[in-house]
Order: C-alpha cells, then structure tokens, then sequence
DNA sequence: ACAGAAAAGTAGTTTTACTATTTCCCGATC
DNA sequence: GATCGGGAAATAGTAAAACTACTTTTCTGT
C-alpha cells in the first residue's frame, strides 16, 4: 500500500546516506521510541555526530526540520498502524485482553485492506445478482458466517438459503442447476467436504463463488475466487480475527449488489431493523 | 477505559478547568492538527492565555511538558485523520466501496476500543462463568450476533442456547430460574421485546447480562450491563460496523472466561475446527 | 468584608532547534 | 605527487523555544 512507514522509507534511502547519517538510521530504527523523546543534541551525542547532521538527515525526507520530523515518526509509531498480532496469554488482564482483541482486529481489517482485490469482489457481485437461487455453504464457525450473508441477502430480495451441515448440503449440493450460485466460505481452501460440494455444484451447472484463501484446491475449482489470505501459524489462533475478513466481504459484496441495481441508500439497507420492531 | 483518545480525555476534564484552561481545550479540540505544529508561544497567544497556563494544561493530563503533550495529541489523531464516517454513495466504484467498507469497520473498532470499560467484560464474565445454563436473545440481524456467541461459548464447553423468535424467547424466558444468565444483545436497548424479556427472566431468578447502549431501558434493567455506544443518525448507516463491536465483545468475553478458567492457550479454542473436517 | 486558596500572569533562565561558515576527507586531474 | 574540487561533516553562533520561580489577580467561603 502506498502508506509507507517512515521506518521503512529510512531503510530504502541506507546505502544513499553517508556513514554518520546512516549510524543515526540504524539508531532510530532500532530505538524509534526513544527517539521522539530525545532533542537533537542528545541524539547527535547518542551518535556521534553532530547536530546539523542531524538536520540534513531530516530534510533528506522531506520534513522541515528535527521537530517535523520527531512528530511524523511519532504517528507511525502508533500500535494500530503496521504492527504485529499481539497473542493473549494466560495471565493477561482483563483489560489488556480487551485491548489485544481490538488491536488484533484492527490489524486483520487492515491486511484486508491491502490484500482484497476489487474485482474479485465485482465479479462475485455479478455473478450472485444474476442467480436464481444462491446455496451458501460453510461448515465449523464458518457457518455463522454464512448465516450473516443469508440474512443480508435476503434483505436485499434475493432468494438464497445457508445450508448448514453434511447431509443437506449434500442434497443441495447435487440439486444444483444452470443459473444457481453456491457461495463457499473457507478458511484454509482445504477442507474435503467444501471442495467435493464444489466440485457437485459444478458438474450440476451451478456456478462457485468461494471466498477463501488463494492457491487453495477450493480455490481452483471455483469459477469466482474471492481471496481472503488466511493468517500464519501464529495468527490462527485468534479467533474473530480470521473470520472477520469473511464478514467484511459479505458486506463489500451486498453494497455493491445494492449499488449496481441502483438502490438510492445502499448502506442504510441492511440496517432497517428499526421498522420491524417495537420500540419503547 | 485507559487508553481514552486525549481528545475526549480533554473533554471530560472541561469543566474541572479554569477558564483560561478552557480556553485553551476548545481551541485544541478545534483545532488538533494545527496544535502540532505550533509552539507554545503562538498556542498561548492564539488563546489569549500565559504561556506557563499551557504548561500547566499539559501536565493536568499528566504529561512533562509542552513537547510531550503535542506528541501525543499528535499520535491521539493518526488513525483515521478525521473520525468520520465514509458515506457509500450510489456512484460509488467498487474500489471505493471496498476502501470505505474496510475503514468505516476499523472506525468503529478504533471507537469501542476507546469506549468499552474493561469491568464490565469483567463482570458479564464472571455471571456467564458460574451460569448453570444461558439463554441467548436477539431479534433482527442481532440474531446473526446471538448465534455466533452460542457457538464460541459451546466450545468452552458452556451450556447455552441461541434462543430466535418471539414465542420461543417468552416460553424460555419465563422458565427462567436462579442460577441462568439471559445474555441479550440489542443495539438500541430500545427494543420492547427485549426489555420486557429482560423483566421476565429476572422474576424467574436469573441474572439479566446486556450487550446494549448506556442509559438506555435495556440498561436499567439489566444486572450487568456491557455499555457499547451506539452510533449517531449519520453512522446508523453502517450495517456491518454497528454489529461489529458485539461480536468483539463476544470474543472479549469468551477469551476472558477461558482465561479465569485457567485454559493455557486462551485464543486458541474457538480455531479448532480443524480438528472437526477433514482436509485434503 | 476579609482571609485564604486557586488561577493566571510577569519576568527571567536554560535549553533547543536551526543557520552560516569552516574544516576535513577523498578521488580525479594536470 | 601535489593540487584542485566537491561532498560530508563539524564548529560556532543566534534567535526562539520550553520551562521555572515568583507575583498578582480572582474567586470562595465564613
């Protein structure tokens, strides 16, 4: 994405610095907190050079001068912006376990930010509006996931079902026909039963959005992939996290199946409880 | 909560400040990201106010100094410049859509980290804990929110139910004895359904646990309110944000029970579907 | 109305960021 | 091989910034 932490920038401009600017990168990259704390003095001493250097190293990055300088490495340093999955463990606070859920949501939202392709999304879109019926499959917590789309869908007027558990999604499964649509949810992209629905779906002459990861066997016998990279070893293990992705492209796709069939308030839609109850 | 934006810090302090100070908060919450770039001189001058009634309006916050407080306001408003929600509007490209989906959730999140008061996860916590049994009630798309908690408090090994639709909700709440938690999702805690099923399981012994907003009737009849501000008229808009922050506190929750009961790898157990499907 | 405390201002000191100028270092040139 | 030249860095100096100690003003309560 084309917001690049300073840090980063610092590391690109290394080999083009000479030797005393580049002992102040390696320094403030190493100790960028400490850093917007110091004044120029005390970082040319903690150096070994001197001040006006300093200045020149600022301005080679287009700041005004150190303050500008120490302000914008002060913003790049805030935890939401590029910064790891924090894990819980047992001895966490309450509070600090609240904490560490936002921010890991924070950073999952994020990565989809970058990583979501739109016309992935678009072509999904297209292919769900123009169906008949739509089957959404998912198995695990997934299934909440599909539930959530078969709600949403369905305030839009579409005709579209979650089919929960082996059995009926079997049956469903190999129903299919022209026109329809199965909507996948997967995680991994590996799970056998998701695959071989799929592959029923298909062979029926149904078409398959899945939304799962890329270069997964689910991925490659889906005729829309919408790619949602799914989280490392380390990752995995939060929970909401991962699903949120999943969540957030189930909206991005109702919008934009709103917008293109030309609804005036394309977000207000799913949001018309209010009208079906009481309130006091 | 602790990690409350300076911005709001600065408003709650307003009326425990002389009015020279006030002065000086209106003018940085007006005006936050001209403040950084100001000295403390032209600050004072701008506000009619000495230069050490700065100093001392930087350290009632509990900073060093002048330079100290400017770096965190500095860092306070880095996330997403101005807070404001991002309309989706029929033109909108897909892109477009995709981008303001993905920041108007991460909005929100940034919000409820802000609002949310790690005690009364704690308490929610502790209720849901020593629960012999909890109903789960929802209506509207909340019943999406009510599902997904009866599924990640299963996996805890908690014995609770999802409970859907008017008549199902009345019959189980008014069987309500002591020793059960009604857990209630509601965003308004307007909605006279809940309330009055709030009221039933309390004559029946059960404790009341609400996932709504603060001050409202829902919150006054509940035994342990978890206070999720709801979003003004303009953010009402959002279908995905507003419902975002329930399903945090769902996690928040469930990680906390894991937590206290001494599980070793909290942020693990709601992943482990892949125990449960077969992968290729 | 007056004592006492809180709030704000004045004046002075130290530190800081930034500038102008000079010195050093190193490779290419005659 | 001394010299010239140009970039990199340092020295010295300045204006302004942040911070402190102290004084004055403005409330508040008896």
């Amino acid at each position: 994405m084309s917001t690049n932490s300073l840090l980063q920038r610092i590391l690109q401009e290394h080999d083009r610095m000479g030797p005393a600017e580049q002992r102040l990168g390696d320094f403030v990259k190493a100790h960028p907190g400490k850093v917007i704390h110091m004044s120029m003095a005390r970082l040319s001493q903690e150096c070994d050079v001197s001040d006006p250097t300093v200045m020149r190293f600022c301005r080679r990055f287009g700041f005004e001068g150190y303050q500008d300088f120490k302000l914008n490495l002060a913003q790049s340093l805030v935890p939401s912006a590029p910064f790891a999955y924090e894990q819980i463990v047992p001895g966490d606070s309450i509070e600090s376990i609240v904490r560490k859920t936002a921010r890991n949501s924070l950073n999952a939202i994020q990565r989809a930010l970058e990583d979501l392709l739109p016309q992935q999304i678009e072509e999904g879109a297209k292919l769900l509006q123009e169906a008949s019926w739509i089957g959404i499959y998912a198995t695990g917590i997934s299934e909440v996931t599909a539930i959530d789309a078969e709600h949403k869908f369905q305030r839009l007027g579409m005709r579209c079902a979650a089919v929960i558990g082996r059995k009926k999604q079997w049956l469903h499964a190999e129903a299919s026909r022209p026109n329809e649509v199965a909507l996948i949810f997967s995680q991994s992209g590996h799970t056998k039963q998701m695959i071989e629905l799929a592959i029923a779906a298909r062979s029926g002459g149904a078409r398959v959005v899945s939304i799962t990861a890329a270069d997964s066997p689910l991925a490659r016998v889906s005729d829309v992939l919408i790619a949602v990279t799914p989280y490392d070893r380390t990752e995995l293990l939060t929970p909401l996290a991962s699903r949120l992705n999943h969540h957030l492209v189930i909206n991005m796709l109702v919008t934009s199946i709103a917008v293109t069939s030309g609804s005036e308030f394309p977000d207000q839609l799913p949001a018309l409880d209010s009208w079906q109850t009481d309130k006091i």
